[in-house]
DNA sequence: CTGTTAGCGCGTTCAC
DNA sequence: GTGAACGCGCTAACAG
């Protein structure tokens, strides 16, 4: 693990000429650039990344930052490890690096967000969950730090992000169960300072209105990404007056513990209430009845995001950082049924 | 978003000395600390951690080298999820802070820790998911670089480790379904170069032995940690002429999958095969049978984690680090019922 | 082509 | 109690 001048002592020329060597500078005799890079081999040279970002102003590392200890991380959602794979595969082609921030929900996220742009640790950061009025952003753009948001927000200014369809997705979904004959259709969703919650809802209350289908205020419903969320929700609905035939899941982590709840009640899923989940997630392939959801290749997405990042630090290579609302496909299930058999 | 510079020159005294006040100094005039400190604020100045680590040597950070794309982490365990949470914690409490390094099951595990420990962001590496003969381990101790690994090896040295009781989990586990009558007990793990798989193994053919149960050797299955290694595991053993009547698990995320596996094949979990699952994971609570298996507070692990891998870093506070194996609550499940049932 | 020099931002030592 | 100067490891500008 030996250092720039070491190497210089070694091969008794100047640590400027190892430099350019090292980097590929074009100011060096092939020969002494061979010399160098086998000497720096042989006595396993490791740049200190520390003095070259001081001097150069950059690391070459991307930085993640990532919620941790919130219900659906907690309950196994696999979302952002699918992800992160091929966002990783992108930037180290790159030669870019990736590290993970985890914030933890208890922290101020501003506070965290400061202390991580001055460690200077990152040259462009990713955050994700972003909230309806984001304060994050106001700040990263103050701060002129590059970042790619992973989530919309309706908080102002130029900046890039990366969302999936939310609206779309809801709307598709009280369309494609309004078409079967459903009425009275609920929808569960996190907390509504959550922007793709407020996007979620809005899909869905505009498809609702077009239908003319029953726009009951109980019918949508807040709970949280989680098993347990599913779960409650399971017991709200079937504790309505008249409850509803059909639900659209803002997160399919719900499914499982609504498939419970209703059992408990029991409701047959699929058959006493039609569901649609979010994302198709490998980790429900086996509830029965099958969830109908909407399935997203994480890998492609991924290196969108990896693409993305890099066209904020990287010559931007005609790769235009806009806006780009990421479509999913809808995916057939036995959870959902017509609301009259048509024998 | 100033630094040392402007603040001393907007101060109108020297870099030197908002310096000294910054770090707690002795050698400096109260009321000259409390203005640099009120000017600091005003002015939110963060300093710049490049800058800090290349003087310093160190950067207050602890680097968490998390394997990413493995079938267990897409499956979505939550395990490190759970633990980084309170790590996290406990870090924060001593002024460090924390980063998580993926590592791409792609890459190369040994050039991935060179890089990062060159790239000097960490004081102290963590790492987990150990091998049986773990290079990475050679390679910290090689280099210097503090670390603890989260999990055991046969690798030699003197370092820290914390590792779960694999062993007395299987071994418990076997006397348990013997105890009940159960003779043929199958065991279910990874590949034989996670340790964790050899520790299980190990302490499963140590019961096995002792309580004199049939040693057949296509009762032990190596399966991949997830949902379809479980599917996996029930084909297998359902095509074994004499399947077993229990089977012992080394992850639970198998669980859901074998229970399905069983089902399509028309056994019944917990009726005609007995089920002992490795960690509480509240991702199978909805389970049905309730899955028997060991309780962990991933609350209290993660502060040890985090204690241990301070005492690396901090002037370690009589707190050895020794190894340190940690115990697991037997959790009653449905899943396991006596061979004979007793009326 | 190569050596020399000047910082990047900060903490620290040594004068004053 | 404070300021000035030095150096951490490296790259870039300039001189030779």
């Amino acid at each position: 693990m030996a250092g720039i001048r070491q190497l210089a002592e070694r091969l008794d020329i100047s640590i400027g000429t190892v430099s350019r060597a090292l980097n590929n500078k074009p100011d060096v005799k092939k020969e002494t650039r061979e010399r160098v890079l086998k000497m720096a081999l042989e006595m396993g040279y490791r740049p200190n990344q520390m003095g070259r970002a001081l001097r150069r102003g950059s690391t070459n590392t991307i930085g993640f930052v990532m919620e941790i200890g919130n219900p659906s991380a907690l309950g196994g959602d696999n979302f952002f490890m699918g992800l992160l794979d091929s966002v990783q595969e992108v930037l180290a082609k790159s030669g870019f690096d990736l590290v993970l921030l985890p914030c933890r929900s208890a922290d101020d996220p501003i506070e965290f967000l400061q202390r991580q742009i001055a460690r200077g640790v990152a040259d462009a950061l990713v955050i994700s969950a972003t909230r309806r009025h984001d304060p994050r952003i106001e700040l990263l753009l103050k701060t002129g730090t590059p970042f790619l948001a992973l989530g919309r927000s309706e908080t102002k200014g130029d900046y890039p992000w990366i969302d999936l369809d939310f609206e779309g997705v809801a709307g598709q979904s009280v369309r494609r169960l309004a078409a079967m004959g459903h009425n009275r259709i609920a929808i569960a969703m996190p907390r509504r300072s959550v922007n793709l919650a407020h996007l979620f809802l809005q899909g869905y209350r505009s498809a609702v209105a077009d239908l003319g289908l029953d726009p009951d205020p109980d019918l949508v419903q807040r709970v949280s990404s989680s098993e347990n969320g599913g779960m409650a929700l399971a017991n709200r609905l079937m504790s309505l007056d008249i409850p509803p035939t059909a639900v659209i899941l803002a997160h399919e982590l719900m499914a499982s513990g609504l498939y419970d709840g209703l059992q408990q009640g029991g409701l047959r899923p699929g058959h006493d209430m039609s569901i649609i989940g979010f994302r198709q997630n490998p980790q429900l392939r086996y509830l029965r009845p099958s969830l109908a959801c909407h399935a997203l290749s994480l890998q492609a997405l991924g290196q969108a995001v990896g693409r993305r990042v890099l066209a904020l630090v990287d010559p931007p290579e005609s790769d235009p950082p806009s806006p780009l609302v990421w479509e999913m496909d809808y995916i057939e299930g036995d959870s959902v049924r017509p609301l009259i058999p048509v024998a």
